[in-house]
DNA sequence: GAAGGTTTCGACACTGTGTGACGAATTTCG
DNA sequence: CGAAATTCGTCACACAGTGTCGAAACCTTC
């Protein structure tokens, strides 16, 4: 079942499976197996196609784990370019940052089991660069109309960079802890780049409570 | 200059080439034709030996853009465990990764190929993530101990990802404008990164000048 | 209900990376 | 000279990723 809906009018030889069937598929042969020990052509014939076409639905074997991802960077150039521009800078990318990271409790198990695969395996570092690099300027773009500058000049450059690696260093707690909402630990690394980690800022991580 | 040249008491078949022949012969071919146009076989044919006799000296095609790197993290490293605790844990990081980024003149042209295609080349990715993983690690080491939290809670890792981000935006500026020092770039952006991107702070690039 | 257009799929072949196994080559030591 | 040590080359293989081409399955139209 996956989006037989509108078969309306639409010619040709009906797909034999989907994008999202493969990421599923996919999501679980690598939680089960491990990434590497998954093939191309195990995740395929799982679905009943062949090796090709998979290829014809992801660019690459890594490319199954990140439409959630690409979807999110989306979404936050959209709220950046309705922030106001009355706020500082560093406050609208906070905010956008932060209300494109609210997820739905039952979507939560999965984006979970995505940003663990995404923290601990390391032959993903070919594709993390280039979806990194989407959310990057994103921001860097959006800090560079603001302040007048280049995209790709450096402070544009500098606080997408940095303010990206805040976030994963909450994605990875929170994958890892799993106790309190993603959205605190977002927070709270976002503030310390806000402060400058100044040294009293560095004393409180988030506490095991909370959704 | 790697190691034993002086085949003093030295048994068996002498090497046919080194692991520093290597990387120069990739290096040169990479910024010839390209990283993904260069094959394995053509480093080594041109190195004059088999191809499976390079992947006894690097891992993979991509690490042999990586020693200098991993160097650097080394120095790194013993920098900050000879730095004084009187230092903001900030301030001790900023000058540990300035201290390791002053290179002799005649190095610089080398670094600057190295690092162009480090910062160009999407396919360095996978190793990327490795390398500068150990060189987060270095960072969070010592922020961890400096604040008494693991190395892997929110805040060191956060400290880690953050400065490599900011140094990283530095070290892709410089190699692309090549105008000023290195050493000024990274300064402007552990400085803004200390001043937790202020708007007041986000006017000035460093400007073409200097060595 | 046959013909033609459209879309997806499968089979095949190919390049290139990375790995394991094993024997040959080359040097020093006894 | 023979033995041990070390590096190298050849062969074989698994897998990712890509191009090509024809077949399969569906729709529309006459």
């Amino acid at each position: 079942m996956t989006e037989r809906s509108s078969s309306a009018g639409r010619r040709g030889r009906p797909p034999g499976t989907s994008a999202r069937e493969l990421e599923v598929i996919a999501l679980r042969l690598f939680t089960e197996r491990g990434f590497h020990e998954t093939t191309v052509d195990d995740i395929a014939s799982t679905a009943g196609v062949s090796r090709r076409t998979f290829f014809r639905y992801y660019e690459s074997k890594a490319d199954v784990l990140w439409n959630e991802f690409d979807a999110e960077v989306e979404t936050i150039r959209k709220l950046l370019a309705d922030a106001s521009a009355a706020l500082p800078v560093l406050a609208a990318v906070r905010e956008a940052v932060l209300a494109a990271n609210h997820y739905r409790a039952e979507d939560v198990p999965e984006l979970r089991m995505r940003m663990h695969l995404l923290s601990t395996v390391t032959e993903l570092g070919a594709s993390s660069a280039v979806h990194y690099d989407a959310w990057e300027r994103a921001i860097s773009a959006y800090v560079g109309e603001r302040i007048g500058q280049p995209a790709d000049s450096l402070y544009p450059l500098a606080v997408g960079r940095v303010v990206l690696a805040a976030c994963r260093a909450a994605y990875e707690r929170w994958s890892a802890r799993a106790d309190a909402d993603l959205t605190v630990y977002l927070d709270a690394a976002l503030q310390a780049v806000a402060d400058g980690f100044a040294d009293s800022s560095l004393t409180t991580e988030p506490e095991p409570s909370g959704t």
